[in-house]
DNA sequence: ATGGTCGCTTAAATATACCTTAAGTGAACC
DNA sequence: GGTTCACTTAAGGTATATTTAAGCGACCAT
């Protein structure tokens, strides 16, 4: 018994044939005609020494060879083909897929696409808002905006901007906060999205640094997203500890204040990620730079900052 | 940008040539000419709009087109044969490969398997003595003897034997043996090796069933394996917690005695598994009607057993 | 009950894809 | 500087895949 690959052209007929349970419909989507398909399955066949299909009145079912054979040859297929489209993707650039998380998504790249999409009218843009790990190749993603440490191998991965988190409220709510002491009175707005940091940048560590470790911080508003509580302290409901990326629009036009200078900030950051080679394909480079442009325009916003490390 | 395969030959192709990274090796992997080889990458990179491999003076090296599809057309032309195998595999009688325990293995399995062996000189047998978890596609097994409850979609599984355990030793070390106190006087032998279950039949569940909930079983021997106790115990260094299916032979010839009614019982046995629908195929049904005939021989040593279910 | 239809099969003809042979290129090695 | 090695190219042949057309049997509707 030869351990070789039978004729490739009958595999698929037969996956496909399988799958529909239909030599018609199967051959439809293949565009041939059903007699082909009968040939192929029947030099198939020949190969194995064994029916796959059991012929009925007017329909096909699959010998038990024929349901041992299906899955794995759906699934080697199916690869095959998610290879090739991510190949294709490589040498096309008309098409570009970022993914990123929600709230970066939402606040920073949302509402400055319509320039990058503006100066590169030949590329359409895709995104996949979502926290989730994706896989570039299966996903069909290019470029990933992540939060992280870097250093995994096999791709290119560059911090994008060193973050921080400061208190932030509406200038109406900042009037009466003087003090550290102050803001522990005002409803506090808990982001818990960050929950795959060891130590994570919260309402406790600010206070801490902050000199006060003892303040009560488990009272107020918590949301899953950052966007969300950025949103809730836009409506005036509480100070949030903001994370620049997410916010700096709101300081720029005074929507939000951050009166300290006290502000945290973690070993990881936001990173631009695509697997190792990719980063000098033309859509990919073009989206790289603008990105690190739109980045320095934000840079002045750490003037003046006492930002903390935490680890 | 079509989001069909490619031609499968010239994939096949490439997948050999990007593997030795020649095309020459290719070539001969393929049983074909260089040309033909050449001719198909040259197929390839047409479809495709770019190349995949750059041409070095006496060698080819791959583009990050080219590392992009070799990792998922690797794997899923492997997916692709490992299926086919295994559909052959099924039209096969003339091989058998059986996984089981170690311990069921050299103490069960391979002490009988020369009267299977003789009564079927056509089917060549084959173990796999493993506790891991096999797949009988991708491992090539065709049938699995292990320990649980069964009931898993798309298995035929079938309980092999009733077994239980009870207190085993040589029979000189049995003669001042009289009471399950004089039991825990004798070093203990545990068999650390069922750890997946959640209630453990070992001495500490024995003596509370007898009666004994205090005593104190911490001392003895252990073993990561239920078939080097068994021998321990047969050297006379201790007293076993013997399962039945590995010490029936030792109790049939003497070489060590139980007794004490009392025995303990689990709701997991030993299982005959196969793929859904493969307990048909004539070789497997000629090894399933054998195990049952040797199992039915060895049931007799149950009786007069005050067998306890624990769970 | 019976003729029409539907889905698979078969056989012969045809088209396409694949492979081989043979000649050719360029760089590396001796 | 000639030889070798690995890939390339072109032409021609062969094997493989596909179509066309005719056929078969069972279901279904009349």
């Amino acid at each position: 018994m030869s351990d070789r690959l039978p004729p490739l052209t009958a595999l698929r007929a037969f996956e496909a044939a399988a799958r529909h349970l239909s030599f018609q419909n199967a051959a439809d989507e293949l565009a041939v005609t059903p007699a082909a398909l009968s040939y192929q399955i029947k030099n198939l066949e020949a190969h194995l020494g064994a029916p796959l299909f059991t012929r009925l009145n007017r329909a096909v079912a699959l010998t038990e060879a024929g349901k041992t054979l299906l899955p794995g040859t759906s699934d080697g297929f199916e690869q095959l083909r998610a290879a090739w489209r991510a190949t294709q993707r490589l040498t096309d650039d008309t098409k570009l897929t970022i993914t990123a998380g929600p709230a970066f998504t939402a606040k920073w790249l949302a509402p400055r696409m319509f320039r990058f999409a503006q100066a590169n009218p030949d590329i359409e843009m895709r995104f996949a808002a979502t926290l989730k790990v994706m896989d570039f190749t299966r996903d069909d993603v290019d470029v990933a905006i992540r939060f992280g440490l870097g250093g995994d191998e096999g791709y290119y991965s560059e911090p994008l901007l060193r973050g921080w988190l400061t208190p932030m409220m509406t200038p109406t709510l900042a009037e009466g906060v003087k003090t550290a002491e102050d803001l522990a009175k005002l409803p506090l707005i808990h982001d818990d999205s960050m929950t795959f940091l060891k130590r994570v940048p919260n309402w406790g560590e600010w206070f801490a640094a902050a000199g006060l470790p003892d303040v009560d911080t488990s009272h107020g508003l918590r949301f899953s997203q950052a966007d969300h509580a950025v949103d809730a302290a836009l409506e005036g409901a509480g100070v949030v500890l903001g994370r620049l990326s997410v916010t700096e629009r709101y300081l720029g036009n005074g929507r939000l204040v951050a009166p300290f200078a006290l502000s945290l900030t973690t070993p990881a950051h936001y990173r631009f990620v695509c697997p190792a080679g990719t980063e000098t394909r033309p859509a990919v480079k073009r989206f790289h730079d603008w990105i690190y442009g739109e980045m320095a325009e934000i840079d002045h916003f750490a003037e003046g900052r006492d930002i903390r490390m935490i680890e």
